[in-house]
DNA sequence: GCCTCATGTCAACTATATTGACTTGAGGAT
DNA sequence: ATCCTCAAGTCAATATAGTTGACATGAGGC
C-alpha cells in the first residue's frame, strides 16, 4: 500500500522561531513522526498501513468488538472501514463471527497472526517512547504525560 | 476542501491496556489531534487545510525561500506541492518573484493576508500547548520537551 | 548555440477518506 | 405470515493528498 515514506524532514528543519512556542509546536510534529516511523516501515513490509494498524490495535484491546463499535472508536465511516477491514479478514489477521445472542452484530477477534503483527507494530512505537522515557527519567516522563493529557482534552 | 472533521474519538476511547506504555502511545495520538483540532477547523473555514498551513508556516519562517528548498523541507514532491502552492498564490496569501541574482529560482513571501492566516492557525496550536504547559508548570514542560526531542531524533 | 538547472505542467495511479443510496439478513412485533 | 427495525455490506461519485514518469519552459553559464 504505502510507499516507503520519504525523507520528509528526516532531519528536523531549522526554521527561525517567530514565537516562543514554535519549538514545541515543531516537536509535536517531529515527535509524532519519530514514534510512527519504524512502525510504518514495518507495516509497509507486511503490505499494511496505519489504518490497518489502528484496527488491529483496537480489536486487540476489545476482543469481540462489533463493527459498529469499532467504527465509533476509530471515528471513520463504515465505507472507509470496509476496505482495510476486509483485507485483514482475507489475510486471516482477524476473524468475524456472529454473536450468539445478538445475531445482528458481528464480533471481531485477532487471530494469532494478527496478534503477532499488532504486537510488533505497536512495539516499535512503544520502543521509541521507552527510550525517550529512560533518557529523561521518571519525573520527565510524568511531565510528558501531564502535558499530553492536557492537550488531548483540549476540546 | 476538508469537511469539518468528524467526531473521530473526540472522547478518548477507553481501551484495555495490554502494555505499560499503551497509555502513552494513545496519548501521543490524542495529543496530536488535540493540538491540531481547532487549527484544522479554522483552516477549513478559510477553505484551506493542513498542507496549506505547512507551506504558510515554513514560508513565514524562511522569507524568500526558493521552491526547491521548500520542497526539501516539506519532504514532498514538486507535483504534490503544486496544487496547494498555486491556490495560495491565486488567493494572494503568498507572492513569488524571481531572485535578483539567481534569476533561476523564485522566492516566496507571505502577503499580509497570508501572514494573518498563518498566525491565527498556528496560534490555535500554540494555545493548546500554552494551556497545557501552564497546567503542569515549568518542570513538566521541560520534561515534555526532553521526551519529545528524544522521540523526534529516534531514527 | 548548446547544456544545465529550477520551475512548471500533464497524465496516470494509489490510498484514504467522505456522502448518499440501496441491499441483505436477522429478529421482533402484531 | 407480514412488516418494521437494525447491523452490516455494497455501489457510486467525489475530495484530498500523495506518488512516478515524462516533458516543456525559461534563465544563465560556457
Amino acid at each position: 500500500m504505502a510507499k516507503t515514506s520519504q525523507a520528509a524532514g528526516l532531519h528536523r528543519a531549522s526554521l527561525a522561531k517567530l514565537h516562543e512556542l514554535d519549538a514545541a509546536l515543531e516537536l509535536m510534529y517531529y515527535g509524532w513522526r519519530g514514534m510512527t516511523l519504524k512502525a510504518d516501515a514495518y507495516l509497509a513490509k507486511q503490505g499494511l498501513s496505519r489504518p490497518h494498524h489502528r484496527i488491529l490495535y483496537v480489536v486487540a484491546r476489545r476482543p469481540d468488538i462489533a463493527i459498529g463499535a469499532l467504527i465509533e472508536i476509530l471515528g471513520i465511516s463504515k465505507q472507509a472501514l470496509n476496505r482495510p477491514l476486509n483485507l485483514l479478514l482475507e489475510r486471516k489477521l482477524l476473524t468475524s463471527k456472529r454473536s450468539p445472542e445478538q445475531h445482528r452484530s458481528k464480533l471481531l477477534r485477532l487471530t494469532e497472526a494478527g496478534r503477532r503483527i499488532e504486537q510488533r507494530a505497536s512495539d516499535h512505537e512503544r520502543q521509541a517512547l521507552r527510550e525517550a522515557f529512560e533518557r529523561v527519567g521518571a519525573s520527565g516522563a510524568a511531565g510528558w504525560m501531564g502535558v499530553m493529557e492536557a492537550i488531548a482534552d483540549n476540546n
